[in-house]
DNA sequence: CATTCTGTTGAACAGTTGTTCAGTGCGAGC
DNA sequence: GCTCGCACTGAACAACTGTTCAACAGAATG
């Protein structure tokens, strides 16, 4: 089951990974990752049983070099990038391949984000207990969802390139000038949110109402909660 | 160009934007299409041309109906919701293709993006003037971090719904019981950020700094920035 | 040296794909 | 009633796909 690093078979999955990334799930073929390892087609076969089997096999590596790398940034103290793990530049196509594969439901890619949300809220209440971050009513939704937009973003990374140019797959990526067009206002919602204090309070019931029964049909925030859903 | 409704292109078309949201576009094909349909294959293509004039066809048909849509919802005022024009149930399966296209860099997308977002910008000015949200140092910015942030959440709706029980792409999204799960955290972080204020101020030097130069590989705030970077 | 074993090959197979096109049916216009 | 035109069919085609497997090389073992 475990790959033996600088093998055959370690190259194979390598050249799936690439050929996942560039050439997307749907253009990558028993051929074309044969072609990038330098094998011949037979062998990815011979090693990974299926194409299912290759898709596999890097799903459990992504997660099994993610949690490496976790376990060393831990000592690091809490990091709320949860995607700074990937992008070390050693394996230059992960990131990519997360990318591409976020949208799709794979068992090992939901086992991924699992992860990351639970990882993020324990980092989260690190960040409530140091006083950087503000306590949450819902800790868990909080997690869920910031962690959603973070690989959210990500996986949309075509749109984020152009219309921010600001390329998240880049390994290199943290050195890019324009990576202030992507941080900035992201700190500015984190930091001060966007609505006003005052529209705040006077929606208050709502959001309270909100909390305890969820919103139905009719509720009578009906017409608040539909300007407010983002 | 245009497609007559109730034509035999239109029930094509129509069957192409189901086929894609539920089978993926991968697992999409000619012979599928036609099969649920009620046509021909050869009648698929003697009406797109090809699959891939098929696929443009349906991003040209989300945009027009995004539009449409759009300028009825504009009399209705500001909505903060980019999506809420596609969640009226005529169309039971464009937002499930609209999940699936997200993130696959097509042209039309592209520009279906790019409208949301200059629509966005002019959503948060108003709401702005009114009183209802903050002023931003960078509104294209903010503008394209919550839009993006929104679409990534809708293009991860299988993540979405796993951890939070809640289904995007369901045309009856918004009655949903445990909509609260996914409303509430937003409507946090939107209404009070996440940051405290002692670290915001703690950290205003090094935003100012990122705001007027960017981050460099060897800026003195990248300690800060790396554990800010979301 | 002979033999086994492991890893690799690449030709071949069956299945699926997009696409073509001669032929069919059917309704409108005369 | 006849004919034309058009939309549609579905069998056929070439190009690809994942997968199999007999053959092969080369190192390790006896």
């Amino acid at each position: 089951m475990e790959i033996e690093e600088r093998s055959t078979a370690a190259r194979i999955r390598d050249a799936a990974i690439e050929c996942f990334a560039t050439e997307g799930i749907g253009g990558t073929t028993a051929r074309r990752v044969a072609a990038i390892a330098g094998v011949s087609p037979g062998s990815v076969i011979n090693h990974f049983g299926s194409m299912e089997g290759l898709r596999e096999a890097c799903d459990r590596y992504l997660l099994s070099v993610t949690r490496d790398r976790k376990e060393r940034a831990m000592t690091a103290g809490p990091n709320l990038d949860v995607l700074a793990s990937l992008r070390d530049g050693t394996h230059p196509h992960l990131m990519a391949y997360l990318a591409e594969v976020l949208s799709d439901g794979s068992p090992s890619v939901a086992e991924l984000v699992d992860g990351m949300v639970s990882d993020a809220e324990g980092y989260l209440a690190q960040g409530v207990e140091s006083g950087m971050l503000q306590p949450s009513d819902d800790p868990h939704g909080r997690a869920v969802i910031m962690v959603i937009w973070n690989l959210g973003l990500l996986s949309m990374h075509h749109h984020l390139f152009r219309l921010l140019d600001v390329d998240l797959t880049d390994p290199a990526f943290a050195s890019t000038p324009a990576i202030g067009n992507y941080i900035r206002p992201i700190m500015e919602i984190y930091g001060n949110g966007v609505f006003t204090a005052e529209f705040m309070s006077s929606t208050r019931e709502a959001m309270t109402a909100l909390a305890e029964h969820g919103v139905t049909p009719d509720s009578p925030e009906e017409g608040n909660a539909q300007e407010g859903t983002p």
